[in-house]
DNA sequence: CATGAATGAGACTTCATTCAT
DNA sequence: CATGAATGAAGTCTCATTCAT
């Protein structure tokens, strides 16, 4: 039975990943409300039937989609995690997130997912938990050595130290949906000001 | 004349602030897209073909509330301007975003319509002249002196860190939808760490 | 009381004919069903309810406004009435119908009346009532000596050169709203064929 | 996949086909204004939603059932060409365009469109096309020898004689809405006085 | 007499979801 | 497993009509 059903859940979890892409595809484009079945079927190239087949309802694609978001932003955070580099990664995440085309993650996808959260315990829920992950992994990377690949921060200040740059992180982001084309070197100068101390021990 | 038609135009006025402020109830609570003219109309108490007579339709709603929103915003970092107690005046902001029912003014709109932004010129362009009027005043202040309650930064230091300072009241503000129970104590030792350097001349 | 309220009844006849007169002009524009009593009452600038007070509802508009129709339909018909110039009286009446701006009849209006006299025996009656009257002048025009400024046709000939006659009428009337720009020397030479014999004794 | 696909192709027709039989008996019965999608849907024995997989919109529908008319209207003067019993034919179409339950032929249609002409540039076009196309064919079998089933006019007559007689058809068709009981003798005779010469050459 | 704010019914249209095939 | 036709609820908006002022 195991060697009849593994293919089966094999296709079964790739009919969901392309729903999942096309849907992605689609709220990027119109955003999670305005994005209907019929366009996501249409982007999956599949009939609307079917996709009830994998999700129960918009709803559960939509959760979906915000987890692969969450998931994405943290393998986002993460590549930063180069001390030397940190703004040149945090400028190149900025420059990726201006272009809605370059990749899987959306800003507006975030922001709006920010905003759902105040409204409903379960979205909020699944960001706190990725945030909480997040952190867990940023605050690994600020306390471990500089010589194993870390920021080497002293413990006391790990805490305080993930909170800003958390901060100034998120505050990029919503500047890369407001002004896309903000000027990269202005950009550049502020975030080294910001970052001298933040990655510096004491 | 003016005394026949005054009280005329006072109570359009006051049909019209009764609408926007329904609508802004249920934008807050439900999101832009979701809540619908019924919604309005009953948090308004009055029928929704009512509402045509002082809106021409859904979307001249929707935008005099991102207008609001946006003069709010403004309005509350014009309140931060006092360099000694930037800190206190951006916690008591914190705490003010964090708890949907104070006031008028909400995150959660906020970022839905930064989202927007991405999608839509007509709100990019009015989202765009609202920061710009935001920025230009700020950085009036930051380089006012501070004998005259400014920051008294050098011409050359106020481009970068007006822009910094957004990053991090941004990053705030996000920061408020999706924690708004995060440690108030820890939020304050993080912001005087990213502001300690950045409001002291050079 | 018939001193003090014969001024009132003229007023009352005023306004009434002031709401035919807007009510016509945005029938015209717009179509019986598309014309709203906003439009109507911006037209006649009076305020909407006022309306109501001279007419019970929008139909009653719509029904006197088709009787006015009628009535300068006979007019227009009676002005015909000389043989000599028939055909240079029909290419008048011809031309004005092609240009809605010229007077207060429209073919436009003729046609949907004629229309709903297939569906409300209201219109149907009152149609036909005003085509027997019309057919009534016309014929006594038809029979009326020559000496006398009629046509000079025999009894026995009346009845059918009376509804021949109508046909072309109509047609052209028709022919009006469908293609106005229609030559107009062609018109001339076709309707001469047809009204040579129609109008000649015997 | 034609195989697949054909009926498929098939169901769908027959659903515009559906439509379009619902909508015309609306249409007849109301109006084009006045008929709701919601009694075309009722008519048709389907839910409103589902006439938007068939038609983009309610105006798609209206002018599909226009050209339908102007189809049927094509046909119907067709079928008169045939010189000798051209005053039949004229009497029996008479006697079809008086009852609104024989055919999909609608006079009022017919009007109704002609007064929508003088309003929207696109109906007017559809006519315009239709009455070039009908002239045509008309002119043709004016032309065509008698032998050939043709009335075999000269071609000096054939410009102003088919405008004489479409004078007379569309004013028999205006009397069919009008007077839908006229004395079939009168109009007989009437039509005789007119096509006697008209279809006779020189 | 006159206004125009207000209502409620109803118009068109979209869309998530279901189900026969 | 897959389709896409079908539904029904809901959404936006218009408008004839009424009524307090």
């Amino acid at each position: 039975m195991s060697e009849a059903s593994a293919p089966a859940v094999r296709r079964a979890d790739a009919q969901r990943d392309r729903i999942l892409c096309a849907a992605l595809r689609c709220f990027i484009e119109h955003g999670f409300h305005a994005a209907s079945m019929a366009n996501i079927a249409e982007a999956a190239q599949m009939s609307a039937g079917l996709i009830y087949r994998y999700f129960e309802n918009k709803n559960a694609i939509v959760l979906a989609i915000m987890q692969r978001q969450l998931d994405e932003k943290r393998a986002l955070i993460r590549q930063l995690q180069s001390a030397d580099q940190f703004v040149d990664g945090l400028l190149k995440a900025f420059d990726d997130l201006c272009s809605t085309a370059r990749g899987p993650m959306s800003v507006a996808l975030m922001l709006e997912m920010s905003a759902e959260a105040t409204r409903s315990p379960q979205v909020a829920e699944a960001l706190r938990h990725s945030d909480d992950l997040t952190r867990a992994e940023f605050e690994d990377w600020l306390r471990r050595p500089r010589e194993q690949g870390g920021a080497g921060l002293a413990a006391g200040q790990v805490r305080s130290r993930s909170l800003a740059i958390r901060f100034v992180v998120d505050g990029l982001a919503l500047r890369a949906a407001r002004e896309p084309d903000l000027d990269r070197t202005e950009v550049r100068v502020a975030l080294e000001e910001l970052l001298r101390t933040l990655l510096k021990p004491e």
